[in-house]
DNA sequence: CTTGACTCTCCCGTATATGGAGGGTGTATA
DNA sequence: TATACACCCTCCATATACGGGAGAGTCAAG
């Protein structure tokens, strides 16, 4: 029986570590001295000892470790877990390569002197979502106005209950030169009920909705919009629907193209190459 | 400005973590109420939400972050986060494929219905070490006897302090058939006289040593070492040098091949083929 | 005024240890 | 025998990036 400093030495893993894995029931002392609570080991303990690390080494959690000390489970069981351990590898494997290259991508920026972009897009789900919509094809972008006058007016006439920022739909596909076919949507709750002009839907959830807000006049909104669809390329998605244009901060007056203080996100649902 | 669970909803990053970015400092509310700790938001922290969020993905912890984003970091010093943060990603990725390689070899053994071997393999470092040792060739491993009372004589009449179990090193490259080359050697502190016999030396560190413990009768540690040249053979690595055979506990009596008592442990210095 | 949704702070828990404070123990040597 | 010094003990705090829940206060609508 040898004290845990010798012990430790022999082992090469920490007096702290061991008297940890004591405290967790992975190996305990042989004998723990009644009157000076010193932990003896004994050599042999020194193979499972062993199998600790190696499992560890595996990238096993020490429960799943004491699990399989355990000895009583059957090796369907273990094989499971293993499998399992290897299925989460696999996954972090995929997951870091996906990050190294974002990582990389950032890096070359850099070094093309972009320092650091003033869009940072990221990756969001978005839930289903009831609204009111007017859709129409008007000349240029700033022309919704009129639409976001019709649909308010309607809205404000049926007392409807607004439960989120207003947003455009651009149906397009391609960015036209004239004749958008866009779609001002109100988020509800509660019924109101549709007209002819007045469409009342509920906008798909997204998986993975690639997302960007810009800070400033809405004159200057097509940067965001390029640095969304560059990113969205550079990174290996593809746009699968018409974007989404929420109106965080509603401009003021509300249809002023060069109020500073308006705040858009943009939306374009993805998914992988 | 707006209520945290609006934020919250916006941004799909929950209250809970809201307000841990704010007491850390990450993202500070533009205002909170003064009697009721109400915290208020602006629809423009979005976007350093989204960058906060966008450089996590990344895999930088907050902290890093923070600095990341205090803006008084010259553009080098930002490039130098981004390696620091490529290299380990890629440090993590080569680990990763190990630990598979190495799962998967025991879920090979697990499906041949090895459930699982009784020899854990692991790699430690080993420090220099000073030992007096005596060498010399003898017909058959058990005949290191001899050797072992000559260095122990010695060392008695020398009153040496033994610093650690005694150990066999084995000199030779391929198993011999006839005529071992054995070193036995005592760790020991301090100063001893060597003679023509005795050699009082300081054995090497190893980076890498694969190590195994036998635990058993000293005559079936061939199965130990079977078990640690397969396992270093399978896991793409290669033997450099002698072995050690630490005699961790001394059978009773010390030449009995029997003692089901007895602990060894078995130590190859290895390299990555 | 009530109701129900919303928010606050505070405390605990996670996984795997590491570091330190303050105090007891074992052994070799002066 | 006294002392020095290495060794060991328990208890507490810390790190990450939050999540859960208790108990109490706040806001807006009806």
């Amino acid at each position: 029986m040898i004290r845990i400093g010798d012990f430790s030495k022999l082992s090469r893993v920490s007096i702290k570590t061991l008297r940890y894995y004591d405290e967790v029931g992975l190996l305990k002392p042989v004998h723990v001295d009644r009157f000076t609570s010193y932990r003896y080991y004994d050599y042999h303990q020194l193979s499972r000892l062993y199998r600790i690390l190696a499992l560890k080494d595996l990238g096993f959690a020490l429960e799943d470790i004491s699990r399989l000390l355990a000895g009583n489970l059957a090796v369907g069981q273990m094989q499971a877990m293993v499998q399992l351990r290897q299925a989460e590898i696999r996954q972090r494997m995929v997951e870091e390569l996906e990050r190294l290259a974002r990582v990389e991508i950032l890096l070359r920026q850099i070094e093309q002197g972009e320092i650091m972009s003033n869009y940072d897009i990221v990756i969001k789900q978005i839930e289903p979502l009831l609204v009111a919509s007017v859709r129409d094809v008007v000349p240029t972008p700033p022309e919704q106005y009129s639409l976001w006058g019709e649909l308010m007016a309607y809205l404000e006439g049926n007392s409807a209950y607004m439960s989120g920022p207003p947003m455009a739909l651009y149906h397009d596909a391609e960015v036209p030169e004239q004749d958008w076919d866009i779609e001002v949507c109100m988020p509800i709750v509660g019924l109101v009920p549709g007209t002819k002009r007045i469409n009342v839907h509920t906008l798909p959830g997204i998986a993975m909705m690639a997302c960007v807000v810009h800070n400033g006049p809405f004159a200057t909104i097509g940067q965001a919009y390029d640095a969304l669809a560059r990113w969205i390329d550079e990174h290996g998605y593809r746009i699968v629907g018409p974007g989404r244009e929420l109106n965080l901060r509603v401009p003021d007056p509300p249809n002023n193209q060069n109020d500073p203080n308006a705040v858009n996100e943009i939306q374009f649902p993805i998914e992988k190459v």
